[in-house]
DNA sequence: ACCATTCCAACCGAAATTGCAGGAAAGGGG
DNA sequence: CCCCTTTCCTGCAATTTCGGTTGGAATGGT
């Protein structure tokens, strides 16, 4: 149960342009020097967050990437939905997953939809300008202090 | 971010043996029956719980598994966390994790530790003998009604 | 002695993860 | 108009993880 790469670069990524006006775009260059990852997998993973239309691209010179909204409506959950897709602990509660024939006597299938929503609610919860405000070591535990 | 088939073996294995007056054991024969998991497959997920203590086994003929301690004192989170180890999102987090020279400087630890604490919570929450006597619809979310 | 069971260790194919390489297309500045 | 920067697109490759299987040894009840 770990998260990836790609939902941890994502969120850093998304810090990087939550850094930068809302006019100006900033490069995968500056963002490749600044966090350390290479500009090649960067395009990778800002793929999809460009799909998903949280940033939009300007190409060639001075060109580069910027959010298409406000980094206060923007959320955690928003990110790693756009690399992950479902944000599910198992394959069963998918939304394109078939039903398991098991189902009806399953004693855990509760267990990890409550889970599901667990996280849900804290990755929805939590804003980019918040984590873009946010020093090394702090919690943010909205509701549970 | 999933959960692996063994730990969702581990808790279906766990409730069977919940299902069990304290005495008997129960084989894993019988649980790969009545789950449809395979025996050897079994063999190697009830491994780590015997090593952690959550059950323990008879060998010979009416051999078999069984809980060491009353199913309610027993919580999800320790069935996951001896399968897993520790239960950590990225390997940031996880207790011997060397320190990342990028710590101070990072906006998004404090997130990943704030959901830690969120799954901590949740899985920490839930004991096997809710879990046992849980249907298949329910949804156990405790303090979040 | 037999058989059911736990225990132990190796192996294995498929898939995912974590990237890198090599361009093509587009756009701004000189 | 040419060059440089940047995004965009495709393919590949090493490594690790996942999800088991296989084979057998040790143990213990009947």
């Amino acid at each position: 149960m770990k998260f990836s790469t790609r939902d941890r670069y994502a969120l850093r990524l998304m810090v990087e342009l939550a850094n930068r006006g809302p006019g100006e775009p900033l490069s995968l260059k500056s963002v490749s020097d600044r966090q350390g990852i290479s500009q090649k997998y960067l395009e990778q993973i800002v793929t999809p967050l460009s799909r998903a239309g949280l940033v939009s691209s300007s190409r060639g010179s001075q060109g580069g990437y910027r959010l298409t909204r406000p980094a206060n409506e923007i959320t955690a959950g928003d990110i790693l939905r756009a690399i992950e897709g479902d944000l599910v602990p198992i394959p069963c509660l998918a939304s394109q997953a078939e039903t398991c024939p098991r189902r009806p006597q399953c004693h855990t299938i509760g267990f990890w939809d409550g889970l599901r929503q667990v996280i849900d609610r804290y990755v929805d919860g939590i804003t980019l300008e918040q984590l873009r405000t946010m020093k090394a070591d702090d919690l943010p535990l909205p509701e549970l202090e």
